[in-house]
DNA sequence: ATTGCAGCAA
DNA sequence: ACGTTGCTGCAATC
């Protein structure tokens, strides 16, 4: 860019702000008072975004003004049918507003136009006036306008990625010119605002239409001789598409109260702008907008990063021998990980500000034994993601490193509940730069053009940041005194779940091909049944299917809605099946029961890896309370309810032929109620479990007000589903639906039981309202969980969070234990010098291979180290089973 | 490719 | 509207 070129820069302010609201999510930007600001952030990020990488000298933002537009009128269901937009982005809009008046933005508005129309006059004005304009905006209609001096900033994906189109980058997508542009919107349609276009026709029939006539009037003359079907379809909306034209159509020469000289950037007011920010509570955005506003050389926040070198082996090797051993190191490499078997090619290396790359394969064995020693000494290692990096490297033949922060960890312990935790997003956000591009450009051209060395600079730029993240994370969490939960059990957890995944479980595949067939022969058989019973074949998978049997063709009275039409669970199927004794439904149920098994299994078969083993990964950063989750496959649901369903756990066996001779499980018995037990101080039930007896008769005499030993089953297993409810801010109505009783009676019930164990109700209550007024929950170990909506006028969504706020300090305390434990079994295994080795986490069980002749040692050790992993008012019991597969070694 | 339903576990 | 946290597979939809 020359400098004296004047810059006008011209921002859709309504359209931007909307995507924002729906990229960004709203649980996680919202202050200490409630206000939801992620809109407001969403822009003000843009908008830095756009100010450093386009340095304009003259910059304006167009809202949209009045209900009655020129298109309103000339086409009544012109943008009708869009979803009511909700509350929180209506405030939020004024926030931006004074966001742009503190920057000395001017806000441009036009009674009956649309923001666009206003940015297509002053971008006109500003090109006859020798400027280049920008124009950002998430409508596509503006596509019309680009030109030599014109480009359009088209958000890609949520807000932060603008596309450039330019009138050749347009040419490229579309394959006509910007001026054709119009046509092809017209032809095809926008159904964001309710235009609908030519059925059948998309962008390429348009492009080919508009290339072989010239332009859209000459299409419509020319419509008569377009054959096939979409030419008659063509004749048949000849009417929506010449509207569709008239209506996309940008207005150039409306009379605004703003000239474009008026856009000149002005004095920024600081002091406003500091205030509104600390008001929003943006802190890093706020960093960000004064290192673009206080230089004056307005250099770009990823120039920062060091640029990489790319070292030959011999390099690489004194980079290593010189490393400082009390500075962090941070790597990243481009490890892929899947069925038990890894593959690592390059490695980025970063220490201070220096930058290195190379390519594994070409080490010497001197740089293979320098990095060795790295891993396996150095004592401040950052990955981002480290568990798969791990386990390649092992596979690869290096040591197991004991690594200090792993970022992705640190940024899930700071926002669980989080969808992803990019290295790019994150540097954004607590650092206030971009590592830019992870990965290359996809594309052949790559490589040869040096796509390579290109991926190898990414992974240098990657080990650098990582370090600049995990500074920033540790600093908040400290702050939240979470550093504990980082170094104590969720770094030391990394390690262990690489290891159990490299061990894998072992499955008897002759016995897992034998239940495939047979459940798979049940499946079948009952189908057969199921057709016969009403005479065709329909599928029984389909949920739309079955209801046009059931309330269609045999008229059976409707369930419980769903989105969609009435539900078939098996709950209703059961229900239907006692009052009409239909035999379809008791087939269809068999059917149900058979092919999930037979899915199971199917599923479990395709997962064994070339060793005959099953390699699970645990997920560390995706349940919001602090659980571990399980993928590909789930070893966390395999069933065991039913007999049919536990055959399934005969199949994980201890590998055979390696000194392995059973399979060891061991579980905390109700974890979670000794928990609340704990928490709440109630001294009725923690009596209860001091006693020893069985805790849900112990409770059922209670609120029965019998003696223990007259509790029947039915009393004992009511008050079990009440105590497991409770945990989950289970209501009377809930009760009643799962008990199949009276509301009156699940009703008293719960009366009953929070008459006997009053501790637990307070406990209940004052967690939920302690966590509404500082934001959030917290574990024994002080993991948090922030529950924003615990203060939303929305009943619905704030009684939803109340009952994760309820659970989420129990469930995330359990998850704490367990973690703890297992980080102390695994230490005592060392130790011990023992070979048996966990393999299994189940939340609250572990299965461990047990090596011959180490049972008596090994379930000793387990039983007091889980058992001891936490010191609570009520004793922790642990279950210990052991046999010659994981549904034997259950108890 | 995404959404909804269904069903398994703790 | 009415019990938390997860994952997977299929059908239907875009």
């Amino acid at each position: 860019m020359s400098t004296d070129t004047q810059r006008l820069l011209l921002i859709d302010g309504h359209s931007l702000a909307y995507r924002a609201f729906y990229a960004l999510p709203a649980e996680n930007f919202s202050t200490s008072t409630g206000q939801t600001t992620n809109a407001v952030y969403g822009f003000v990020s843009m908008l830095i975004n756009v100010l450093a990488d386009e340095e304009p000298t003259h910059i304006a933002v167009a809202f949209d003004l009045g209900r009655q537009t020129f298109r309103l009128a000339e086409y009544p269901e012109y943008k009708a049918g869009r979803a009511k937009t909700p509350d929180e982005f209506h405030g939020q809009v004024e926030l931006i507003k004074d966001v742009l008046k503190a920057l000395a933005i001017p806000v441009v508005v036009k009674e009956g136009f649309e923001a666009d129309d206003v940015l297509a006059t002053l971008a006109c004005q500003g090109a006859a006036a020798g400027m280049e304009a920008g124009i950002v905006t998430g409508d596509k209609d503006a596509y019309q306008l680009a030109s030599d001096s014109i480009t359009i900033l088209y958000p890609k994906r949520g807000v932060s990625d603008l596309t450039r189109m330019t009138p050749a980058a347009v040419e490229e997508k579309y394959g006509v010119t910007p001026a054709n542009y119009r046509g092809i919107a017209a032809l095809v349609g926008e159904k964001a605002d309710n235009l609908p276009g030519v059925p059948g026709v998309g962008e390429k029939t348009a492009a080919k239409w508009l290339t072989k006539y010239g332009d859209l009037p000459n299409v419509i003359e020319a419509a008569d001789e377009i054959g096939g079907k979409v030419g008659g379809s063509l004749r048949e909306h000849l009417g929506e598409v010449e509207r569709n034209y008239r209506l996309n159509q940008l207005i150039t020469d409306l009379e605004l109260d703003v000239s474009v000289a008026d856009t000149r950037r002005g004095e920024v007011d600081r002091e406003a702008l500091d205030d509104l920010f600390d008001q929003l509570e943006f802190q890093v955005l706020g960093r960000r907008l004064e290192a673009l506003l206080g230089s004056t050389t307005e250099e770009r926040p990823s120039a920062d990063i060091p640029e990489p070198r790319l070292l030959s082996a011999a390099e690489f090797t004194s980079w290593l021998q010189a490393v400082d051993a009390e500075a962090p190191v941070g790597i990243a490499t481009d490890a892929q990980f899947a069925l038990g078997l890894g593959t690592v090619d390059s490695i980025g290396l970063a220490q201070h500000d220096d930058v290195v790359a190379t390519d594994l394969s070409r080490l010497d064995e001197s740089g293979v034994d320098a990095l060795s020693r790295l891993l396996a000494e150095h004592a401040h290692l950052t990955f981002h993601g480290a568990k798969a990096q791990l386990k390649a490297l092992v596979q690869a033949g290096y040591p197991m490193p004991w690594l200090e922060t792993d970022t992705e960890i640190a940024a899930y312990l700071v926002v669980p509940d989080q969808r992803a935790y990019e290295l790019t997003d994150l540097c954004t956000r607590y650092c206030g730069f971009s590592p830019g591009q992870t990965e290359p450009e996809e594309g052949t051209l790559d490589l040869a053009l040096g796509g390579a060395d290109a991926a190898l600079r990414a992974l240098g730029r990657n080990a650098w940041s990582t370090v600049q993240l995990a500074a920033a994370l540790r600093a908040i969490l400290a702050d939240a005194k979470m550093v504990g939960v980082l170094d104590e059990i969720d770094m030391p957890m990394v390690t262990i779940l690489a290891q159990m995944e490299l061990s894998g479980i072992a499955v008897d595949l002759t016995a897992l091909q034998g239940l495939i067939d047979e459940f798979g022969a049940q499946a079948a058989d009952s189908a057969e049944a199921a057709y016969a019973a009403i005479g065709h074949e329909v599928n029984l998978g389909s949920p739309k299917q079955l209801q046009a049997v059931l309330f269609d063709e045999l008229q059976m009275p409707k369930t419980k809605r769903t989105k969609t039409g009435y539900t078939t669970d098996a709950d209703a199927l059961a229900d239907l099946l006692v009052k009409t004794g239909h035999p379809f439904l008791e087939h269809l149920l068999a059917h149900r029961d058979s092919i999930k098994l037979k899915q199971t299994v199917v599923g479990l078969h395709r997962m064994v890896a070339d060793d005959g083993r099953i390699h699970t990964s645990y997920l560390q950063t995706v349940a919001a309370t602090g659980r571990l989750s399980s993928v590909d496959p789930n070893l966390q649901n395999i069933p065991v309810r039913t007999d049919a369903g536990r055959r399934i756990r005969d199949v994980f066996v201890p590998e055979q032929g390696a000194g392995f001779s059973e399979l060891l499980t061991a579980d905390y018995s109700q974890i979670e109620m000794r928990i609340m037990a704990h928490l709440s101080g109630d001294e009725s039930l923690i009596a209860a479990f001091r006693a020893g007896e069985d805790l849900h008769s112990y409770v059922g005499a209670r609120v029965f007000g019998v003696g223990v030993d007259e509790v029947t089953a039915e009393m004992r297993s009511k008050v079990k589903a009440m105590s497991y409810g409770l945990v989950y801010g289970l209501s009377a109505y809930g009760l009643s639906r799962q008990l199949q009783i009276g509301v009156d009676e699940a009703r008293e019930l719960m009366d009953g039981y929070f008459e006997r164990f009053g501790a637990v109700k307070a406990y209940l209550d004052s967690s939920v309202e302690n966590a509404r007024s500082v934001g959030y929950t917290e574990t024994m170990y002080g993991r948090r969980r922030y529950l924003p909506q615990l203060t939303s006028d929305r009943r619905q969504v704030r009684e939803m969070a109340e009952r994760a706020a309820l659970n989420a300090p129990i469930q995330g305390s359990a998850a704490d234990i367990m973690k703890i434990a297992m980080i102390r079994v695994d230490a005592a295994l060392r130790e011990a010098q023992l070979k048996s080795r966990v393999l299994l986490q189940v939340h609250d069980e572990i299965v461990v291979e047990l090596a011959a002749e180490e049972y008596a040692q090994v379930a000793a050790l387990i039983r007091s180290t889980m058992g001891g992993a936490a010191a609570l008012s009520v004793p922790l019991d642990v279950n210990i089973g052991h046999g010659p597969t994981w549904q034997q070694a259950g108890h």
